[in-house]
DNA sequence: TAAAAAATTGCAGTTTTTTGCATGTTTGTG
DNA sequence: CACAAACATGCAAAAAACTGCAATTTTTTA
């Protein structure tokens, strides 16, 4: 087994749960404890874990790397993403958020759809740049480096002075009373710009974040045509969205 | 076994298998193990693999499938590059072009360089966004899928109104009676914008292809502070330029 | 088509990396 | 404070990597 094989079981050990014991990792690795306490010596160099006696504890309020992100809950995004390319169709404009949920749903948009998308994702665009048939349109701005999109007012202006027919939003912050809410104050007004362009707007969101209230409201509930979960749209969950003119899917 | 064959090989193994040991490829593919270690190294030189003691891992870091096999003259680009990195100083506001030569001199910039980076290349920005204090604008645009850039009028007219120390431009076309020359109509009018902006303009452009000539005309040889290429400064090549005022590194 | 140049490959000698072990020190716990 | 577990350090063996070189093959050039 290679040195870096282990680094990565290692922190992968320690995503899942938090701490990894010296003893137990030698024989899990079936090398000798000392091999394991220079591995840990190394990761911790690289400030990758938090080294303490006897193992290794996760780095907490670590910056998570945009690849690190994107792999989390990656299968019930991918769900997601299987519902919301049914509602492209050919000839339309598109606008799509930075969020990963959208990254898996570029990677299954049909290559028989003819279509315009506006984002303002790296990953997203450098995806979509493989699709034989979508025209790509790039909306420039600051690099937020940790989330591989760019932000700021230029961009929030680009966005209010396009026309788009649908967008996908991808959230974490949906709930009745405070309608769709960001973490990000200038992702907020980013987003509340692609529903003011859109003539429908499709809201991508992970099924135990419903609900959730993050601090900056984009906007309420009522501008919302659609919310696209990974699980059945018939679950009680939803039961008091039913209440607004909007399709859960 | 031609040595491209032994490369693809080595990349279908590592795509099925994630690692590849030295040792056992040397008896899979019948040579010594001083061979697959050159193999593994010039793959690692086109950033296809992760090159560890004992073999190699497959590199997961890629959102970008911009294709680096495809990048002819990979060593001339590094030596370039090399040369450029030298201009680069603290506290600059830097351009560069969508060039191939401008990704290898992207990752070389040293950490400690704090500058702000205009880019409107998809690889580029991707490969600046890992640089700790770089801070990236991407120009918006449309795409143009097969270089991953952006391209149009609006991109233009954004570059024409920023102010920046120096600018990159890679090139195949330069000439002592037509200077600057492009093949492509759009790009030509994207350089010669950046020049505009620019302080010092910096062309790279590998040694074969000096006094060559393409369709579209950029700006004449006197816009031009410096020539970057593969080869040494005093090399016969470049004794027409050196009537201009221009440096050759 | 033949000579020259360049690329490819294996080998010997040397250096570096990785790993386990022995030895002595530090740390946590009752 | 005792004592076992965990740790640090130095060392040595094995594996892997690097370097220069020569033999061979392929490509370019005249």
């Amino acid at each position: 087994m290679l040195k870096q094989e282990r680094h990565q079981i290692i922190l992968d050990k320690l995503k899942i749960s938090k701490k990894v014991l010296s003893g137990k990792l030698s024989e899990e690795l079936l090398v000798s404890e000392d091999t394991i306490r220079r591995d840990l010596k190394e990761l911790e160099s690289k400030d990758l874990i938090y080294k303490v006696h006897g193992g290794a504890l996760l780095k907490e309020n670590r910056v998570l790397s945009y690849d690190e992100r994107s792999i989390a809950d990656i299968n019930e995004k991918k769900k997601i993403a299987e519902k919301a390319v049914k509602l492209i169709k050919d000839g339309q404009v598109i606008i799509m958020s930075g969020s990963s949920t959208n990254l898996e749903l570029a990677k299954i948009i049909p290559p028989e759809i003819n279509a315009t998308v506006y984002t303002y994702s790296i990953p997203i665009a450098a995806q979509l740049s493989h699709h034989p048939s979508i025209e790509v349109i790039f909306m420039g701005g600051k690099l937020n480096k940790a989330a591989q999109v760019t932000v700021g007012i230029d961009l929030v202006n680009f966005i209010y002075n396009i026309s788009a027919d649908i967008c996908f939003i991808g959230t974490e912050g949906i709930d009745i009373s405070r309608g769709l809410t960001e973490p990000d104050w200038e992702v907020s007004h980013i987003k509340k710009s692609m529903i003011h362009a859109s003539n429908y707007v499709a809201i991508m969101c992970i099924s135990d974040k419903v609900m959730s209230v993050k601090r900056h409201s984009v906007v309420p509930i009522q501008k919302i045509d659609a919310i696209i979960s990974d699980i059945d749209p018939n679950d009680p969950i939803f039961n008091d969205f039913r209440d607004f003119d909007l399709t859960i899917i």
